[in-house]
Parts: C-alpha cells; sequence; structure tokens
RNA sequence: CGGGACGUGGCGCAGCUUGGUUAGCGCGCAGCGUUCGGGACGCUGAGGUCGCGGGUUCAAAUCCCGCCGUCCCGACCA
C-alpha cells in the first residue's frame, strides 16, 4: 500500500488559499451559499461542529453565572437612534422590513445586526434597584448584517451566534465582567478548539460602535492573515443614558447601570478550518468533532467486527462511527473522512482481523500504525487526547514563528509580512495607524509588554500593537 | 455605487466569432456486474423552458435591444 500519496483533491493552501477553503467547505459539506447573496445554508457536517462549540460554551457561560433568554429578531428603527455611534456604526449594514401583512408599515422595523437596544429597553424596566444587579443575560441567536463581500462562515449578510449582555451598578464590576467573559471566549479557544489567539484592546478606530472597551481574540489563519474571533465590551453608560438603564444604590440614589456585551459566531467555524486545515482537509481536534473515530469495514466480511469495535469505542467514551458502506471503495471512504477532518481514522480488513490488530490512523499527521486490538479503546482515548495537544502546539508554534518585532509604520510597510508584527504603539500612534490601513494592514489589538491583556486604566502608550492583514 | 467578467442537465465547462439536422463533454446520480488495504472499472440509463422578455430571420444557445442575477477587484464589517 502507498499510503498517502495520491492526487491532491482539493487547490493546495500554498497555490491559492481562498480557492482551498472554499474547496474544504465544499468538498467536506460544511456549509453552501444560499439562493439570497450573502446567506449561507450550513449543512449538518458543518452544523455538527456549530453544535459542538454551541454546546460548549454555553456551559461555560452558565457556569459564569449567565442566563439564556430570547429577544426579538424585529427591532424598532427608533431604538437604533438613541445611542449615536451606534447608529452611525451600524447603519451602513442594516436591513429594514418595510412591508408586511401585504401592506407598507407605517414605522419600518430593523432587522437586529445585534441586540444591545432591544434588550436595553428590558433592562430598564427590569432593573429598579441595586438588588436586581448584576444582570448577567445571555442569549442564542441569528443577527443580520447586509455585506457587500460575503465569505462563508467568515462574512455572511447572516450569521449564528451568542450575545450575552449584562448590566452593573459600578464601571469595576462591569470591567471585571469583559475581561471574565474575554477570559471564558479563551478558554473556548484554547481548550476545546486548539487555538492560542492573542488577547488584548482594540484601539480607538477598531473599538465596537458605541463601546468604551473592546477586548479582542485575535486568530492567525495558516495563511499569515488575522481573523478576529471574539469580542467583549464594556459599554460604558452609554447604553444605559440612551435607554434608561438606571438603579436605586444602597443610599437610594437613582444611578445608571453600567453595561457589557460580548459575542461569538459561526465565524469560529472558518478560523477552525483555517487554523487547523491542510493540503488533505479539515483537521478537527477532537474535542469538538462530531465524530472523533470512524471505523472503516473494509471490505463485507468483516463487517460484524467493525460493529463490535465501533461498540467498543463508544463504550470506552468515544464518538465513534461506523462506516461499513462497502459498496463504495475503500479509498473513496478513507478520503471522504480525512476531507471531514475526522480525527482518528480505524481501518479494519481481513489482515488485521486475522492479526487481532486495527490500522489506526491520526488525521493531524497521517502516521499510520497496527495496534492491538485488545485494549484499543483506552488507546484511542489516549490518542485523541495527544491529536488535541499536538494541533495547539502546532498552531502555537506557527503564531510565534510568525510574529515579528517592529518599529513604526515601516515595518509593515517595507516588509508586507504575513503574520503578526509588534510594534510599540508609542512609534506608531493613530497617524501611523491610518498610514497602514492603506497597505491593508490594521492594529489587530494592543497587548501588555509582558505579552498580558491591558487593564482597563491602563493607557495605550506604553501598550505593544499586533499588526497584521485580516479576514 | 465605480472597474472587469460570466449566466447552457445537480456541479464544472464546450458550442456562439461565421444562425441550419437529434445541444455535446467531464464529474456526479440510478440499475446491473466485476472490484475493494488510498478518490476503481465496464455496460445500461435518467436528467435541459440554453437566466428572463422582446426583436431580426424561413430558421436563434448563436445576431440586436432591454431587464434580472451571479462572480471577481475597490470603500465597511462578528
Amino acid at each position: 500500500m502507498a499510503p498517502m500519496s495520491k492526487q491532491p483533491v482539493l487547490t493546495p493552501q500554498s497555490e491559492d488559499f481562498p480557492r482551498w477553503y472554499q474547496d474544504v467547505i465544499a468538498k467536506a459539506e460544511l456549509a453552501e451559499n444560499g439562493p439570497v447573496r450573502g446567506t449561507m445554508t450550513i449543512r449538518p457536517w458543518g452544523y455538527a461542529i456549530w453544535e459542538r462549540i454551541q454546546a460548549d460554551l454555553d456551559s461555560r457561560i452558565k457556569e459564569t453565572g449567565h442566563e439564556n433568554a430570547y429577544f426579538p429578531l424585529f427591532i424598532p428603527m427608533p431604538f437604533f437612534e438613541r445611542e449615536a455611534d451606534h447608529v452611525e456604526g451600524f447603519s451602513p449594514e442594516l436591513a429594514v422590513v418595510t412591508h408586511g401583512g401585504g401592506a407598507e408599515l407605517g414605522e419600518p422595523v430593523a432587522v437586529r445586526p445585534t441586540s444591545e437596544t432591544v434588550i436595553g429597553d428590558c433592562m430598564s424596566r427590569w432593573i429598579q434597584s441595586h438588588r436586581d444587579l448584576p444582570l448577567l443575560l445571555n442569549q442564542w441567536a441569528n443577527v443580520v448584517r447586509w455585506e457587500l463581500r460575503p465569505r462563508l462562515f467568515l462574512r455572511t449578510s447572516e450569521f449564528l451566534w451568542q450575545e450575552g449582555h449584562t448590566a452593573h451598578a459600578s464601571r469595576e464590576e462591569a470591567v471585571e465582567e469583559t475581561l471574565r467573559m474575554h477570559r471564558v471566549y479563551y478558554d473556548l479557544m484554547h481548550d476545546t478548539l486548539a487555538m492560542n489567539p492573542v488577547l488584548g484592546r482594540k484601539t480607538a478606530a477598531e473599538r465596537f460602535a458605541g463601546a468604551e472597551l473592546t477586548y479582542t481574540l485575535e486568530g492567525l489563519m495558516r495563511d499569515g492573515k488575522a481573523l478576529q474571533m471574539g469580542t467583549s465590551h464594556y459599554l460604558g453608560q452609554n447604553f444605559a443614558r440612551a435607554f434608561d438603564i438606571t438603579f436605586s444604590d444602597t443610599d437610594g440614589q437613582l444611578a445608571h447601570c453600567h453595561t457589557t456585551s460580548w459575542g461569538v459566531s459561526t465565524r469560529v467555524v472558518g478560523s477552525l478550518i483555517m487554523t487547523h486545515g491542510d493540503d488533505r482537509g479539515l483537521r478537527l481536534p477532537p474535542r469538538v468533532a462530531p465524530v472523533q473515530a470512524v471505523v472503516i469495514a473494509i471490505r463485507d466480511e468483516v463487517a460484524a467486527d467493525a460493529r463490535e469495535l465501533h461498540a467498543e469505542l463508544e463504550a470506552a467514551g468515544v464518538r465513534s462511527r461506523l462506516d461499513d458502506d462497502t459498496h463504495t471503495g475503500f479509498g473513496r471512504r478513507a478520503t471522504d473522512w480525512e476531507i471531514k477532518g475526522v480525527p482518528v481514522r480505524l481501518e479494519l480488513g481481513p489482515r488485521d482481523v486475522e492479526q487481532a490488530a486495527v490500522t489506526v490512523v491520526r488525521r493531524d499527521t497521517g502516521e499510520k500504525a497496527s495496534h492491538p486490538r485488545s485494549g484499543i479503546g483506552a488507546a484511542v482515548v489516549r490518542l485523541l487526547d495527544d491529536v488535541q495537544a499536538s494541533l495547539l502546539a502546532e498552531t502555537t508554534a506557527r503564531r510565534d514563528a510568525e510574529t515579528r518585532d517592529g518599529d513604526g509604520p515601516d515595518a509593515v510597510l517595507d516588509g508586507g509580512a504575513d503574520g503578526f508584527t509588534r510594534i510599540a504603539w508609542s512609534s506608531l500612534g493613530e497617524a501611523g495607524e491610518a498610514t497602514i490601513a492603506e497597505a491593508g494592514y490594521t492594529v489587530r489589538c494592543l497587548v501588555s509588554p509582558d505579552g498580558g491583556v491591558p487593564g482597563a486604566d491602563t493607557p495605550d502608550d506604553g501598550l505593544v500593537a499586533y499588526v497584521a492583514r485580516a479576514y
């Protein structure tokens, strides 16, 4: 057998990365374009991945004391106009419904691009006293932002996400919440998705419309471009003033709340593809893989053994799938599961059965080995942990190798470099930020010199800018 | 909205310049058989208002006009 040596099914990454991305999405059956430009049909395999992310993040959100709720899709237009920066930021991508019930509406309604406003409106009624605080809410929803240049998962006019919205008595508490959720996102990405994003604070230019502070998680994709994978905002009292979210404090004084919002969307599926994928397809970290191990029965006569093996894996706690579709050639099936990114493949043929063994292939390295049939469950569990760890190690090493230091705008203008360039903010500034923008570079975030996340009161001066081209 | 391209079975394309039999090809799909340890092969078969509307003509996928849609490049974005 000639291992791993077939014609590429996908466009190689080095040849045309965007094309590779599209190929993987199509061939792994993750998603496709919807009939309306910018919309996305998420296919079962893609949705299963999202559901794993969702389940993981949902439990983290609940563990930190938040409750899920659901707010309306339609929002009165005037709501947006109450917060000046917010309207300005979102009006270009707002979808507005002008007709309903066969007639023109007296008041057009917006389709939510985000829910600060409708939720703010509720908060103003739900909060009366400091005893009602903090109010910790989250919703899972779809939102619509009319996009001019859509890309599956990365930028679609409609996408799925989770948006947390909280209200607090003090700035200190709200900031703490903002940073807490920023950290929760990091845990999700690092521990579950095997990604190692750079954590930092957005510059004024990149801040969320209506926020005082925006914290971000910036991943580095395999083509050297950065991707914002999640954000957490301290909204100050901006929305509290706009929506009259007030409470009586312990002294009986009426005060405005401090609010936060934070979100992670189906975009992370795109980042998963571009962080771990290789020329053979997707490589899913075991913890998000809908199927962690696939048992391929090579020939009909081993179908019963394969079924047993599959049951054994399930008993060991592995999300296993049996592929006994021997009608389709072995090679075809092996490649299909590879493209779909299943972390471990167990091939069972007559030779294996004869030797009371099973051929085990790990997706990340392509390594193929024969393993005794006994004790296979525990061995696969160990192997999955290994794959999880090595994907994280690989992407971390890649990020570090593609991060360099520079000084001033010229650091990127001269080099035209991929990856991150670390530049002291003091040598860049808002003028430098504008200059590099013309060459397609942006300050992804500001980080403390020691690599930590800058606190809310840490001034920009003295921080280090991570600069990159971004999606 | 500015610049460029393209709409032909599910997908990818050819045919159009020079109008003329039954609109082809690859992949995919269905049935049968041979295969099966890295995207197998053979045979048979299904599937098309040639984006839409109008015009020219004996005759339009092909020429003309209009419309619609899509994709790529620029200004915004989880």
